[in-house]
DNA sequence: ATGGTAGTGTTACTA
């Protein structure tokens, strides 16, 4: 089974690009970010149509999150327990979407931004990561063999090498010892990165400007962190790098999984 | 030179 995490940043303007690398790849699963529409506006036919069933939360042009399955999807829950809000009416944001598929329990993840080590979104970012982190390891003591992915754009680089230049993130956030930290932590209660061994000195994002891509100036901030149970099953990974080229690409590209049947 | 692109939706905001 192949397991897949995409921050396809709009899927209304995304979706030939992510349905045809669907049917080219086989990917079982798929966790999408971005999506950046209600969930009245988003294309199900399409892939639908390829033979995947989706679950979709989004209620405006921002955040929105959804899973895509062809084995499978059950237990949908919208935003994990505890999820803190933001905003003027403290609501939960469409970042968190929980569905079990294919026996792995999947969640698609869009960590806030932080936008600036000064702006209150940071503050909630710190706040967002430490709440999943409380509650993903509940999940794990309650289950210590579940099947659990926490997958997405988590908006942080856990290393300097994730960067193309650290001089460049001088006082920036995604860089930042807290968000580090905050990262670090869920490796603490037993969620691993089996990507970056697999797949080492690469990056899943590069911004639009300033010819990034060209130059490979990129930044790996996207993850998909694996329970000890799924873990154990993880015989293969790979960093689609060449989803950023072409005609209309998203700046991240997905991270998949191969993990034994 | 303190910018540059892209998406959504509007005279801006987010990333």
């Amino acid at each position: 089974m192949q397991l897949a995490t995409w921050n396809v940043n709009s899927i209304r303007a995304r979706v030939d690009r992510v349905v045809a690398w669907l049917e080219r790849t086989r990917v079982d699963v798929l966790a999408l970010q971005e999506t950046k529409c209600r969930d009245d506006q988003f294309p199900y036919l399409p892939f639908e149509a390829a033979g995947y069933e989706v679950a979709h939360v989004g209620t405006s042009q921002w955040n929105g999150v959804a899973i895509a399955s062809k084995v499978g999807i059950d237990d949908v829950v919208v935003g994990f327990p505890g999820q803190p809000g933001f905003g003027d009416d403290g609501a939960a944001e469409a970042r968190a979407l929980g569905a079990t598929c294919g026996g792995v329990r999947l969640w698609s993840l869009y960590v806030p931004n932080g936008r600036d080590l000064a702006d209150p979104h940071y503050a909630y970012k710190l706040e967002w990561l430490a709440a999943l982190r409380t509650t993903a390891a509940g999940w794990l003591e309650a289950d210590p063999a579940a099947q659990i992915a926490l997958a997405g754009d988590w908006n942080i680089a856990p290393l300097d090498t994730d960067v193309w230049d650290m001089a460049a993130f001088e006082g920036a956030t995604h860089v930042s010892p807290a968000e580090r930290a905050a990262f670090a932590a869920f490796a603490d209660v037993g969620f691993a990165d089996p990507v970056r061994d697999l797949v080492p000195g690469m990056f899943t994002y590069w911004d639009y400007k300033q010819l990034r891509f060209p130059r490979n100036e990129g930044m790996r901030i996207d993850f998909a962190l694996t329970s000890p149970a799924l873990r154990e099953r993880v015989v293969g990974a790979r960093i689609e790098r060449n989803e950023r080229k072409g005609k209309a690409p998203s700046d991240h590209v997905p991270v998949v999984l191969e993990l034994a049947d």
